[in-house]
DNA sequence: CTGTTAGCGCGTTCAC
DNA sequence: GTGAACGCGCTAACAG
C-alpha cells in the first residue's frame, strides 16, 4: 500500500520535507546530490504524493469532470475519445460520469424530470470532487437550457446545447448539402430524402441542408420525394417502398441515419431495385455497421472525435477565463463507399 | 464558483464548524431545529463539501479507478456500463482512464514494452488520487502478467488476465458448444467453422467448445471443415469460398466473429448460396451490424455488462479485505435472427 | 444530549 | 536547506 508519505521520504533521505516537496516539483533549485538522494529514495519507496493534499492546497486540481448522458450509444466512445486526446496533451485529467440514460429512460428525452435527479446528482458529485469545469455529452442533440445548474463552473455542451452556454456541434446543415452536392455531381436531379422524427433539431438542420441543395442545384422540387422517418429502419423500409412507387420514383435518396438507409436497402432488394445500379443511397453517421452491409454504404461521418476535442479545448479556455473565440464548427465527412452510382440513363 | 467552505456555513448558520459538519454527515444528533436552520444555510449558499478535504482526513475516497485500453473498441463501453450500474448502487465513484491503445499502438498487442509506459501512468496517477482498487479492460483476451504493477492495490482484470489477479472472463468453450449445439439441434452435422487467428486465447476456447461438440454429438470429424482465419471479414470470405468449394460442403458454419461472418454472407452471396437456406450461419459477438445485415445474423452476444458488474463487486470485496468466492463465469448468450435455418434434405 | 474548541491529515510554500 | 503555518473538513475531547 502507499501508506508512505512525504515525511517518509525526508526521513530516509535526511532532508526536509520542504526539500522533497521542491524536488518532487521543480519548484526550486536542489543541488544536485541531494536531489538525486530524494529521488532514489522516492523511486525506491515507490512514493506517490498524495493527490487530495496537494489539490487541496495548490487549490487546483487540473481535473475537469465529463457528464455522457450514455457511454453505450453510438457516438458518445468517439467523443470521449477525443476529449481525452485533447485533456491529455494538456496534462488535464477526467473524471467520468455516466447516467445511463438509455438504460434506465429509453428514449424519452421530453420528460426531463424524469431524469434530472441523475443530472444534478452528477454534477454536485463532480463540484464536490472540485473539477475545474464539465463537458456534458448528449446522446441526441436538443436543447438542454435550464436543465442543469454548475453554480457559475465552466461548461461546455457537446451533441446538444443550451441558450446560455458553449457548446460544440458539427455543421448538419452542411453535412446534408454536400451529401446533395455529391448525388447531384454523380448525376442525380430527383432525389427523394428520408428524414428522421421533425421535432429532432438534426432533422431540420439536415431538412435545411437539402433544400438549400435543391434550390441552388435548381432541381426539381417535388414534396412527394420528401419523406418523414422516425429514425427506425422499418421507417426507411416503408417510405422506401412508397418513393419507389411513385410515378416518377427518385434516382437517389439521401437517408438521415443508416439505420433508415438499412430500411432503403431492405425495401431496394426485396423490390429487385438494386443499389447502386437503380438506386443511389447515402446514409449518415458512419455507424459501425454501414462498413459491413451489402452494400457497403456511403455515409456521412460525424467529427465526434473532433468535437470532444474542440470541447476540452474551449473548455480550457474557459477555465483560464479567457476568451473563447468562436471556432468553426467541425464538419462531416463524406465516406465514399459502394451505394452510390450514377443514375441509369432512362 | 463554490469558494464557500464549512466556516461559511458555521457563520451564516451561527453555529461551529463542527455542528455543521455533524448534520452533513448524521454522525451525531443535532437538535431539529438547528439542524434544519443548518441545512437551510447549506441549501441557500450551494455548499458542496471539499472531496480532497474530506478524503484526506477519512483516508477514504471511495473512489476505484478503471483503465481501459480503449474506450472506443466495441466491447468497452458495454463493460463500463456494467462497472457502473455497479459502482452506483455501492455508492462508488469512478475515476476512468483511457489508454487510447487502439489509435497508438493498433493491434499490436504483443509488443507490450510499447505501450507498458502508458499503464504505468496510468496506474500511478490513480494511486496518486487514492482510489482503492482498480479494474482494467482489456480489449482483447490475453495474458497480461507482469505487465503493470499496482503496488499491493486490488486489481481486477476483465477482458483480459493474469496469472496471480482475479479476472472476470466469460465462458468462451462453453459458447461455442452452444452454437454448436443449436445447429446440431437444427439438424445440421457437417458444420465449418472459421476460427480467429490461432495463437489467440478465445480461439483456442472456442475452438475446444467446438470440438467438444462434434466428440459428443459423434459428428463427422473433418479437417477440411476447420479453418483458420485472421478475424477479418476477408479471410471469412475467402475461407467460405474453400468451403464451398469442397466435395461436401458444410450446411452450417460457425464464425468466431460477426465480421468474419459478413465475409461468410458475401461469399454465399456471390456464389449464389442462399442463407440461411442453403447455409447456416452463426457468429460471434453480437455487434451492431450484425443485426442491420441481410439476413441478420444469429450470434453469441458476449455478457459484457455482466462483466463489467462482476469486476466491481469482486473489487468491492477485495477492498473489504474480504475473501471473494469463485463466481461462475458469465455466459454468452444466443440471439436467434435470420441467418440460421435447418438443413435441406438432400 | 447538544454544541464547541482544537488538532489532525499531507503536501506546499513563505520566511528565515 | 529548514521549520511551520496553512488549506478544509472531520472528530476526539471537553463543556454546558
Amino acid at each position: 500500500m502507499s501508506e508512505i508519505g512525504i515525511k517518509d521520504i525526508a526521513a530516509k533521505a535526511n532532508v526536509s520535507t520542504a526539500t522533497v516537496s521542491y524536488v518532487l516539483n521543480g519548484t526550486r533549485n536542489v543541488k544536485l546530490n541531494t536531489r538525486e538522494r530524494v529521488l532514489r529514495v522516492i523511486q525506491e519507496m515507490n512514493y506517490k504524493p498524495n493527490n487530495a493534499a496537494q489539490s487541496l492546497k495548490r487549490k487546483r486540481t487540473n481535473t475537469i469532470g465529463v457528464i455522457a448522458e450514455d457511454v453505450t450509444v453510438f457516438n458518445v466512445p468517439e467523443i470521449i475519445d477525443g476529449i481525452n486526446d485533447c485533456a491529455d496533451r494538456m496534462d488535464m485529467h477526467i473524471l467520468l460520469t455516466n447516467l445511463r440514460l438509455d438504460k434506465r429512460i429509453g428514449r424519452e428525452f421530453d420528460r426531463m424530470d424524469s431524469y434530472r435527479h441523475y443530472a444534478d446528482n452528477a454534477v454536485s458529485e463532480l463540484l464536490s470532487k472540485q473539477v475545474e469545469g464539465i463537458i456534458y455529452i448528449g446522446v441526441h442533440p436538443r436543447d438542454l437550457t435550464g436543465f442543469i445548474d454548475t453554480f457559475g463552473k465552466p461548461i461546455v455542451y457537446t451533441y446538444s446545447y443550451t441558450h446560455h452556454d458553449l457548446s460544440i456541434q458539427y455543421n448538419d446543415e452542411q453535412a446534408s448539402y454536400d451529401a446533395m452536392a455529391y448525388l447531384v455531381q454523380k448525376g442525380h436531379t430527383r432525389i427523394g430524402i428520408i428524414s428522421g422524427v421533425m421535432d429532432s433539431t438534426p432533422s431540420r438542420l439536415r431538412f435545411n441542408g437539402f433544400y438549400k441543395a435543391v434550390t441552388e442545384y435548381e432541381l426539381p422540387f417535388d414534396p412527394q420525394l420528401i419523406k418523414i422517418g422516425d429514425w427506425e429502419a422499418e421507417s426507411g423500409y416503408r417510405l422506401t417502398l412508397e418513393l419507389l412507387e411513385l410515378e416518377q420514383p427518385p434516382t437517389a435518396i439521401v437517408a438521415m441515419n443508416d439505420v433508415m438507409a438499412v430500411g432503403v436497402i431492405r425495401a431496394a432488394s426485396e423490390k429487385g431495385v438494386h443499389i447502386p445500379k437503380d438506386l443511389s443511397v447515402i446514409g449518415f453517421d458512419n455507424r459501425e455497421f454501414s462498413n459491413y452491409l451489402i452494400p457497403r454504404i456511403t455515409t456521412m461521418e460525424l467529427p465526434l472525435h473532433e468535437m470532444g476535442y474542440q470541447a476540452m479545448e474551449s473548455l480550457a479556455l474557459l477555465i483560464k477565463g479567457e476568451k473563447v473565440e468562436k471556432q468553426p464548427m467541425p464538419s462531416c465527412k463524406l465516406i465514399e463507399r459502394e451505394s452510390v452510382a450514377a443514375p441509369r440513363i432512362r
